[in-house]
DNA sequence: GTTATGACTGCGA
DNA sequence: TTCGCAGCCATAA
């Protein structure tokens, strides 16, 4: 562990999210521990497009399924395109079924890898 | 070292 | 997905 810091830790965990499936800041942030600090779950991901490794961040979205963030994507529908891409249906900026494309880490990772 | 911001969440009305 | 307000954690300036 030495100290993997709050992004590199949501990065691990937003590539685990399986294809065409999506979860929320908060089932992120509780994973790590910090339910609260689901602000910093966005946060980390914008930094993810800084010449880090590809992450999944189009999979992340806020509670209700809606794409907060799709604007950080630089055009509103790449992101859109993305969740399409793997099967989501996307109406309005707001994904479909969500809560049957929702993935929680906290229950589909039980152990992770430490 | 302090202040402000943020891709959120939960609770009250 | 009701709407509005407050809280919480971590990073950037």
């Amino acid at each position: 562990m030495t100290d993997p810091g709050f992004f590199d830790a949501v990065y691990q965990v937003v590539r685990q999210i399986p294809f065409g499936r999506v979860t929320s800041y908060g089932a992120i942030a509780k994973y790590l521990g910090s339910p609260q600090a689901a602000r910093m779950v966005g946060w980390a991901l914008n930094k993810s497009f800084d010449g880090k490794g590809f992450v999944p961040a189009h999979r992340v979205v806020n509670r209700f399924g809606l794409l907060t963030g799709k604007n950080y994507f630089g055009y509103s529908d790449t992101m859109k395109q993305l969740l399409e891409n793997e099967g989501i249906m996307v109406e309005d900026d707001q994904i479909q079924n969500f809560e049957q494309k929702f993935w929680d880490p906290v229950k589909e990772m039980p152990e992770a890898e430490v």
